[in-house]
DNA sequence: CAGCACGTTGACAACGTTGTCAGACACTAC
DNA sequence: GTAGTGTCTGACAACGTTGTCAACGTGCTG
C-alpha cells in the first residue's frame, strides 16, 4: 500500500502510509510533560493541574493523537478490551440480524464494539468462534448456541469471560439466558387452531438438537393433550433444516388420508418452515383451505392473501435484554443466574383463523 | 464475577475466574526453552529442531496455552490485527446482512474477524465507526458509505488502512469499489414497463444524498428520454426514507389526474419503498391494476398475487468481491483503483408485466 | 588445526500503554 | 525550624508478544 501509481489521490494514500500515528510519548514530548501525565489526561484521571491538562490536550489535537485501545488493554487491570463477541446462527438471518442490531445499540451506547460470527448450527464452528473471541480477549459473549451440551465452555483453558445465552438456554452449563416463551407460545398457537375446530394438525419442526425446537414441539403435544387429541406421529415432521425440506414435508402431509381424514391445519415451528409451507399452499391453491400458523415473524406476511398468522417473537427485546444482562455482569453483578423469558405474541392475520369447515377440498 | 453464590456450576465459574491464562513465558519455563523459541514454534517459524518443537507443543497442550492476538499484534511488524471493520447502513437490513455474511465467509477463511456497525445513514455515526475501527487498528475496512463526500477519510490523522467501498462508490476519495449496476439496471427496468405500454410511470426514490438513489433516478430519466416521454416532476417522489413515506407518496400518485391521465405503473427504486407501494396497492385492491417494479429483492415477493417483479441485486456477490479486493490490497496489491460493477437481474413475476390496458380503474 | 559458514538458540529491547511507587513541593501544625 | 500531611508529577517496570542480534556449536574447507 506504500506507493500506488501516481494519480493525485493515490499519492495522498502514499503519504498516509508513511504517516505513523502519533503516540503518547510524542504528545508528552511536545507538551513538555511525562508520558504518565498524558495517560492521566487522556483517561480523565483526577489530580492533574488544569494548566497541564490544557497543554496536553493542545498537543493531542496538534498531533492528532488517537488512543490505542489495543495497547491500553494489554496493561490495564482486568484487561478490558471494550469488545464483546456475538455468536449467531447466521448473521444474514432476519431473526439473528435484528437481535444483532439490538445488541449493537446497547454496546454502542457504552463504547463497546461487537464481533459477530455465524455458527451455521455447526458445533465446530461455534467452538471455533468462541476460541477466536477468547483469543481476542473479548470482555464477554452473547450466543445463540447450537447443540445440547455447552459444558465445553467450562473447560480448563477458558478464561472467565461471562457468557449470556440468547434464544436458547444452555445445557450442562450455568449462565444467564434470555429466551422466548417457546413452549407456552406454541401451546397457545396450537390451541388457537384447535379452537377453530381443527383436530388433524400437522407439525413442522426444526432440528431436534435445538432446544427451542423441542420446546415448541412440547407445546404442540401439550395443547393436543389438553384437547384429548391423540398424537398421530405421521403428522409430526421434525428435523427439517430448510424451506425446501418443509415443502416436501407439507406435500406429504397434504396427501395423508386426504379422502378420509385430511390434515386441515399446519403448525410451522420456525420461520423458514413457514415459508416452505406457504409456497406449497399457495402453489397448490390451498391457502384458503388449510389453516397455517407459524412460529416467528415472516416478512411481508401481512400482504399475502390470506395474511399469515404467527406467534411473533421479539428479537430486539431478546438482544437488548441479553446485552443488558451481560453488561450488568461486566459491571460486577454477582447475583445468581438469571433466566429471562420474553413473551411471544399471537398475531392473527387470517391463515390461522380458517375454521375447519372451510377445509373441504 | 469472582465469587458467585455456591451452586456447583457457579463454583466452576469462580474457579475459572482465578485461572489466569498461561503465557509464552510459562510454556517456555515448562519446556525448558527460551521464550523466543516458544514464539517461533507457535508462529511456525522455520529453523527449530523437531525435538524442541515437540517439547514446546507438549507444554502448550499441557498448559492450554492460547496465543494472544492482541499482544502479538502490538509488536508485530505492520501491526496486523487480523480484524476488519464493516460499516453497514443497518446490520438488520436484509441487504446489509447478506452482504455481511459474504464478507464474513471470506474473512473467516483467512482467520480474520469482522467488526460490524450500523451507520443509519448518519454521517456522524459513520465517522464515529471509522474512528472506533481505526482505534482498534483494523487491517482494513469495507463500507456502505453515507453522504456524498468521503474526503474526510483522507484527513491527516487517519492511518493508511485500506478501504473498499461497497454498494456506493466514494466521492472525492480514491479507493476500490464494488457496486451494483444501478443506472443501467433502472433503465432496463423502466424500459420493461414502457414496453408494456406504460407512459405514466411514478418514481419512488431514496434520499438524494445517496449516490445509488441518484443513479437509479438517472436510469429512469434515461429510459423515459429514449422513449420520448417527457418527465412529469409530479410523478417523481424522491428523498423517501421509509416504507411509511412511500405509502403516502403512492397514495398521492394514485390520486393524480386519476380521471384523465392516471399513473399506470410505479418504479420503486429501493426495497423498503417497494414494500410501501405493495401495502398501498394491496390494501386498495389495485395490485392487478397498477404495474409495479422494484429495485432490490423483497422477501416472499414470489408468493404475493401477483408476484412482485424486481431488479435483483446480488448482495452476496457484492460482499464477496469487496472482501476479496480488500484482502488483495492487504496482501500487497498496489495496482490502480478497481471499480467493479455487479450486474442486476430483472426477475419478472407478474407485477411488472401488467400491460397498460389492464389499468382501467 | 585454524578459519569460516551455517544452523540453531536465547538475551534483550521494543511495541504503546497503565500500575506502582517514590520524589518534589506546598502547606499546616507544633 | 522541624515534622507531618497532602497534592501533583514522573521514573520505572510491567502487560504478552515479536524483532534484532550476538553467541554457541557443528561441520566443512584449506
Amino acid at each position: 500500500m506504500t506507493d500506488r501509481p501516481e494519480t493525485e489521490s493515490n499519492d495522498s494514500q502514499a503519504v498516509a502510509a508513511l504517516r505513523r500515528r502519533s503516540t503518547m510519548t510524542e504528545v508528552a514530548a511536545m507538551a513538555g510533560v511525562s508520558l504518565k501525565t498524558v495517560s492521566r489526561v487522556v483517561n480523565r484521571e483526577p489530580g492533574v493541574t488544569p494548566e497541564l491538562i490544557d497543554k496536553v490536550n493542545f498537543s493531542v489535537k496538534k498531533l492528532n493523537y488517537r488512543h490505542d485501545v489495543t495497547a491500553s488493554s494489554l496493561r490495564r487491570l482486568g484487561r478490558k478490551t471494550l469488545s464483546i463477541g456475538l455468536v449467531l446462527e447466521d448473521v444474514a438471518n432476519p431473526f439473528s440480524s435484528s437481535l444483532h442490531r439490538a445488541v449493537e445499540d446497547v454496546a454502542h451506547s457504552r463504547g463497546v464494539v461487537v464481533f459477530a460470527g455465524s455458527s451455521d448450527e455447526n458445533l465446530d464452528r461455534e467452538r471455533n468462534l468462541v476460541e477466536v473471541f477468547d483469543g481476542r480477549h473479548v470482555d464477554g459473549m452473547i450466543m445463540i448456541t447450537t447443540g445440547n451440551d455447552q459444558s465445553y465452555l467450562r473447560e480448563a483453558d477458558r478464561p472467565a469471560t461471562p457468557i449470556v445465552f440468547v434464544d436458547r438456554p444452555p445445557q450442562h452449563f450455568d449462565a444467564d439466558s434470555v429466551v422466548s416463551d417457546n413452549e407456552a407460545g406454541s401451546q397457545i398457537g396450537v390451541e388457537h387452531l384447535i379452537a377453530r375446530g381443527h383436530r388433524r394438525i400437522g407439525f413442522l419442526g426444526d432440528l431436534g438438537s435445538i432446544s427451542t425446537a423441542r420446546s415448541r414441539y412440547n407445546g404442540y403435544v401439550e395443547a393436543l393433550g389438553h384437547a384429548d387429541i391423540s398424537i398421530d406421529q405421521r403428522l409430526v415432521r421434525r428435523d427439517l433444516c430448510s424451506a425446501e425440506e418443509a415443502e416436501t414435508a407439507v406435500c406429504e402431509l397434504l396427501e395423508l388420508d386426504s379422502q378420509t381424514n385430511p390434515v386441515t391445519a399446519i403448525f410451522a415451528a420456525q420461520n423458514l418452515l413457514t415459508v416452505g409451507a406457504l409456497r406449497v399452499l399457495h402453489s397448490s391453491g390451498l391457502q384458503n383451505r388449510v389453516a397455517l400458523l407459524g412460529f416467528d415473524e415472516v416478512l411481508l406476511s401481512d400482504l399475502l392473501q390470506p395474511g399469515v398468522s404467527v406467534l411473533a417473537q421479539d428479537p430486539t427485546q431478546l438482544g437488548r435484554r441479553a446485552a443488558e444482562l451481560l453488561f450488568a455482569r461486566l459491571d460486577g453483578d454477582q447475583s445468581p443466574t438469571h433466566s429471562i423469558i420474553v413473551p411471544t405474541t399471537l398475531i392473527a392475520r387470517g391463515s390461522g383463523e380458517i375454521p375447519v369447515d372451510h377445509c373441504k377440498r
